[in-house]
DNA sequence: CCAGTCACG
DNA sequence: ACGTACGTGACTGGC
């Protein structure tokens, strides 16, 4: 049998689980007080790679020690790093007796790293016809990468992975493996505390290797380079890329005394496996354990309901769990598969809906004094809704608590998220029900009718637990106050939908056919040759081989083709100006005229969506099947779309308000900025005064468009988290000029720069970052060690707060808006929510109520310390209300 | 099932 | 020197 080695850089790996599972690092803590993060998610790259890669054979390696032959030859060599946490060095022990348990080999040799030992047998496996796969988390690995071995470099968490190949090393990076290690000469290495040559960098260095080839060919060459820094630099510095590139090159003849021979992988030692679990606490991987020996879970006790023993459910008083079950994610169109309601571990299941309808169940559920405990209440308000049902008071959504206490707990299968939680006792709907086509409800009842039991006993088991989590995080008030009401808000507005006209849009639809085929036409003359526009991949062949335009950006797949590549190019050929069209239309035909029609519902003529309430990272919605947070209003051509979505009476209008400015107004209220809180107090127009101040204007006659344009782009900046790269690319100038913005924006506007400072030290002390409402974001890449990560997680530390603390003021607008409705007894209904905007129907009566009304509720949502404004339109259709 | 593209705030 | 704007969803082609 052919041989497959999969050799693991232990230290590493170790060290990417225990940073991925860093800000969990309080809740992996075992009887004895051990600290388990990096263990655990050790354990599940190594399930990972072994399902993935099937190995005969296995290794993982250890560092040694501190001193090794480089640091022999250059004592800073790794100098510089932050100290080891010890709750990282406690583990490592433990890491060793897992790896006894799954029976796999671990080596260390003194004055070596790991990775020369596992250079050392990836060679002896190349020359012995194996197979081979390295796992590590360190980049400077994948110089191993040959035909036969493939380097997997941990990217996020430690289950995800990267696979070089000498193709991709070669795709990436444009030279081949053994190159790196001279591009590491060139280079040197930072996070090894090591120096290249000075300048010199990764684009240099890459640039050096296509023409030398490597750094012998380089300094071969460099008397005839001409005269410039780099030449200097590459003189100066020879003595230092000689010691780098052997400090980079990982031995492939270590002295090591395990060969090939020693390695076979022949699987766990259950008990010794399950014992060291017990030990861990891990209660998933023991689950684990147990699906794979074929032992499955606990078995669990339940009645099935019928209508003689109705009666027993008027001993559940106070409190119920309650569970709808409807097969497909879209919940106004699903069947219902069945349902069940307990309480202490006395569980009723049925297939039959029906029995719903009957007096002592609907009482129950629409009863307030009964509280009801749920997985998903929007969905659940939905469903009972087509049934005629209502549902009363909720004390506990498994769905939205998990979601508050952390965002990237966003799973939506009830036993996925019960796991995370920590408990085993519910396999997910996949492994229940199956998945693609092959997805159904068990026809056997025991089956089924277990798993709705099981779901139940999860809620009521989790209840107490994430209910104080939430109290612990202040955050029961936003659960409370804002996400709670708000699903019923929600879940309203679904089921009103909001009416599509499909003759308007048909109209639209042939329109847009006609003008596509002559388009179409137009670029195969240009082109001298017919081929599918929509392929990215064929329109690259034509635009930049065979037309032989000028290649302006590259993606990892080839040419990019995308706008603003186009646009650049269109001055160059007239078939450019005519693909953009092309893309254009046939973008709103696609997506808006074709998926909308498909949408509307036929009993109706309404589309109803799905808002996602617990999916984004940052507390805003989404919405779903189908999106109505993207219909087009940018361009005129796009946005007639809006004239199809008209009020479902006679007589009424389409009404809307949006915030003007929100996000800016909240970074003005939470930096408490003097200088930008005064613009909003004066009701300045916010980018023209940025545009003052940033570029030392006297008067407001001196703001032209262009410099107002910039001066917005600056504003917007500012809110993403701002970088000068980003500026320079968004407004078209240089880094420079960019920089010199954002450093006037920083001196005019000393609060926020504070902020920015502020935030950014708080995500690095907490792991997170917070809304005005509390609601909570973790940041586990602000640690990360690759610039590249945690640059993002710093930009997204600034950014959340601002773009959450909108979300949640839109929110609670929402809640009042309804209540407020329904108070005024207006037959006004609320359709939509777009972010900042709201979209009502009305009787054109209304109208005029709404015109106050909405905007006074919307701007006193909640007190800032600038005021909120609010803009109001109406019209005859969506399109009419600008 | 992923990547590219493009629609929105 | 690093390589970027923040947050989403739908459609298409191509593996």
């Amino acid at each position: 049998m052919a041989k497959k080695l999969l050799l693991i850089d232990g230290n590493s790996v170790a060290f990417r689980a225990f940073f991925a599972l860093h800000n969990q690092l309080d809740r992996f803590v075992n009887a004895d007080g051990l600290h388990t993060n990096a263990i655990y998610g050790f354990n599940t790259m190594l399930d990972h790679m072994i399902k993935a890669v099937e190995p005969t054979d296995m290794l993982v390696a250890f560092d040694a020690g501190k001193t090794t032959f480089r640091t022999a030859m250059f004592d800073n060599y790794k100098g510089g790093r932050a100290k080891t946490p010890s709750e990282f060095s406690e583990q490592m022990p433990y890491i060793e007796q897992l790896l006894d348990a799954y029976g796999i080999q671990h080596y260390k040799l003194k004055d070596y790293e790991a990775d020369d030992i596992i250079g050392t047998l990836a060679g002896q496996a190349d020359a012995a016809g194996y197979t081979t796969t390295v796992v590590t988390g360190d980049r400077d690995l994948t110089q191993l990468t040959t035909d036969h071995t493939t380097v997997a470099v941990t990217v996020k968490g430690v289950s995800e992975v990267e696979r070089y190949t000498p193709a991709h090393v070669q795709e990436k990076l444009g030279i081949t493996a053994t190159q790196i290690i001279d591009m590491k000469g060139l280079t040197g290495d930072t996070s090894d505390n090591y120096p290249g040559v000075t300048k010199v960098g990764e684009k240099t260095a890459l640039k050096l290797l296509k023409q030398y080839g490597s750094v012998e060919g380089v300094y071969e060459n460099v008397a005839d380079m001409k005269q410039s820094k780099m030449k200097e630099h590459l003189i100066e510095d020879h003595d230092l890329a000689v010691r780098a590139k052997v400090l980079a090159t990982i031995k492939r003849d270590a002295p090591i005394t395990v060969g090939l021979a020693d390695l076979a992988y022949a699987g766990p030692n259950i008990d010794q496996l399950a014992e060291f679990y017990q030990t861990m606490d891990f209660q998933s991987f023991l689950k684990k354990l147990k699906v794979n020996n074929a032992e499955p879970v606990a078995p669990i006790d339940y009645t099935v309901l019928t209508k003689e023993n109705l009666p027993e459910l008027a001993q559940f008083k106070t409190a119920v769990e309650f569970y709808l079950e409807m097969p497909t994610a879209n919940y106004h169109t699903s069947a219902f598969a069945g349902f069940a309601i307990g309480h202490a571990g006395k569980w009723y299941i049925s297939r039959d809906v029906e029995l719903l309808l009957q007096p002592a169940v609907a009482e129950m559920l629409a009863s307030d004094t009964i509280k009801k405990n749920v997985f998903d209440m929007k969905r659940t308000i939905v469903g009972l809704n087509r049934l005629g049902l209502s549902l009363g008071t909720v004390d506990f959504d498994l769905l939205l608590v998990s979601y508050l206490l952390d965002t990237n707990d966003n799973s939506n299968d009830l036993g996925n998220l019960a796991e995370q939680h920590g408990y085993t006792e519910l396999p997910t709907d996949e492994e229940v029900y199956g998945k693609g086509v092959k997805r159904a409800i068990p026809d056997d009842d025991k089956l089924f009718f277990s798993h709705l039991a099981r779901k139940l006993a999860a809620i009521a088991a989790l209840h107490a637990e994430l209910m104080q989590k939430l109290d612990e995080n202040e955050q029961t008030p936003l659960y409370d106050d804002i996400e709670k009401p708000m699903a019923r808000v929600l879940a309203q507005m679904e089921i009103a939908g909001i009416t599509v006209d499909s003759g308007t849009l048909q109209a639209m639809g042939s329109q847009f056919k006609e003008r596509l085929s002559e388009i179409e036409q137009k670029i195969y003359q240009e082109a001298g040759q017919e081929f599918n526009i929509n392929s990215p991949k064929q329109l690259g062949k034509i635009l930049f081989e065979d037309m032989k335009l000028p290649v302006i950006k590259k993606t990892k797949t080839g040419y990019s083709t995308a706008v603003d590549v186009l646009e650049k190019l269109a001055p160059e050929a007239p078939i450019v100006a005519n693909i953009l069209q092309y893309r254009q239309i046939s973008k709103i035909q696609s997506t808006y005229v074709v998926g909308l029609l498909d949408a509307i519902h036929s009993s109706d003529q309404k589309v109803h969506t799905r808002y996602l309430q617990t999916l984004t990272q940052t507390g805003r919605l989404s919405s779903v099947d189908p999106n109505l947070q993207n219909i087009p209003v940018r361009l005129e051509e796009g946005r007639k779309i809006r004239q199809a979505f008209v009020p479902s009476h006679a007589g009424w209008q389409i009404f809307s308000s949006d915030y003007s400015q929100i996000e800016l107004r909240v970074l003005a209220h939470i930096t408490h900025d003097a200088n930008l809180q005064a613009a909003f107090k004066e009701g300045d127009d916010i980018h023209a005064a940025t545009a003052m101040r940033i570029f030392n204007l006297k008067s407001p006659e001196e703001v032209t468009p262009n410099i107002r344009r910039q001066a917005k782009a600056v504003n917007f900046g500012i809110v993403y988290g701002i970088s000068d790269y980003g500026l320079s690319q968004n407004i078209g100038i240089t880094r420079k000029q960019a920089k010199a913005f954002i450093d006037a924006y920083f001196k005019e506007y000393p609060g926020v720069k504070q902020y920015m400072t502020d935030i950014v030290k708080q995500a690095h002390e907490q792991g997170y970052v917070e809304t005005i409402s509390h609601r909570r974001r973790y940041l586990p890449d602000i640690h990360a060690k690759s610039f590249n990560q945690r640059s993002f997680a710093e930009r997204t530390a600034m950014n959340t707060p601002i773009q959450g603390s909108a979300a949640d003021i839109i929110k609670i607008a929402m809640i009042k808006m309804q209540a407020k409705l329904k108070a005024a007894g207006l037959k006004a209904t609320m359709l939509l929510q777009v972010h900042d905007e709201l979209i009502f129907e009305a009787p054109k009566e209304e109208i005029s109520t709404l015109e106050k009304l909405v905007p006074s509720v919307m701007d006193s949502a909640v007190k800032l310390e600038v005021p909120l404004k609010v803009e109001s339109h109406f019209g005859d259709t969506w399109y009419d209300a600008k």
